[in-house]
DNA sequence: ATTGACTCCGTACTTAAGTACGGGAATAGA
DNA sequence: TCTATTCCCGTACTTAAGTACGGAGTCAAT
């Protein structure tokens, strides 16, 4: 029932290095398998899922702690701590997606701009995110 | 006319150490305003829009050489060279939107589901991650 | 004119996040 | 069965992004 994966097949069917999952689980952000009688531990699909999380949280401007806060949110917590955790990450995320949302509309501009254009052109653009974050 | 801040100033006002200021200015990142005879630089409210620019784009999840390419869009470049950076900026920033979007949106099911609840809940997160992904 | 705070600049140290290394065990394919 | 490839695990190295340090110069207030 269980797929059985090595470190090594995870880590190229995630796209990782071996090492950077060895990693991530003395980090504690993922738990390392049992290990049969002197043998070979074996990974399954929830482990390649949970670091694919890891690397688009990270590319979001999430670091490894922060990161395992929203871990903890999917391992199961009470309430509080949720509500607690939840609702910070919330405002954060809230405000990363205004921010690109800023940069986007710029970017989106400039390209629009220069389409078909051959001079130079010049861009606002830390002017508009300075007055967003105002 | 020109606002005379000293590099401490500046710092201060926009919250970062002076050292990374001078780490900026080694990057060019940050232009280094031309020394008066054996004198103390002086910075303008620019550098300080610079350094809030680096930052929030830095808590977006860009390297200080992604952070290098958005500013050169700033100072100017000719179209050809904008419309790929600008374009492929453009791509990237619209997928970490959707992720995080996607992400915003299980936290807040989280935070709901919470509400007035005092058990345990298990979130969802990763799987749904993951199906955006996908 | 002197003192205290700050600047300048080069060099060295730190932290987060990996990556690499190496020797011994396990296991899969010829 | 032998041999090549992985795995295991600890330790050490690397890279990006700062931070700290120290000695000499500068500026502003007493």
């Amino acid at each position: 029932m269980a797929e059985r994966y090595t470190i090594g097949t995870l880590a190229r069917q995630v796209g990782v290095n071996v090492e950077t999952i060895r990693y991530y689980q003395r980090r504690g952000l993922v738990q390392e398998p049992a290990k049969p009688f002197g043998g070979i531990r074996h990974y399954a699909q929830a482990h390649a899922r949970r670091l694919r999380f890891i690397k688009e949280a990270q590319r979001l401007g999430f670091s490894l702690d922060e990161v395992g806060e929203l871990l903890s949110l999917e391992d199961g917590l009470h309430c509080r701590e949720v509500e607690e955790i939840a609702g910070q990450k919330l405002v954060t995320v809230r405000e990363r997606m205004a921010q690109l949302s800023k940069i986007e509309k710029l970017l989106a501009v400039l390209v629009g701009q220069c389409h078909g254009n051959r001079g130079k052109v010049r861009c606002p653009l830390i002017a508009s995110l300075e007055s967003a974050t105002a």
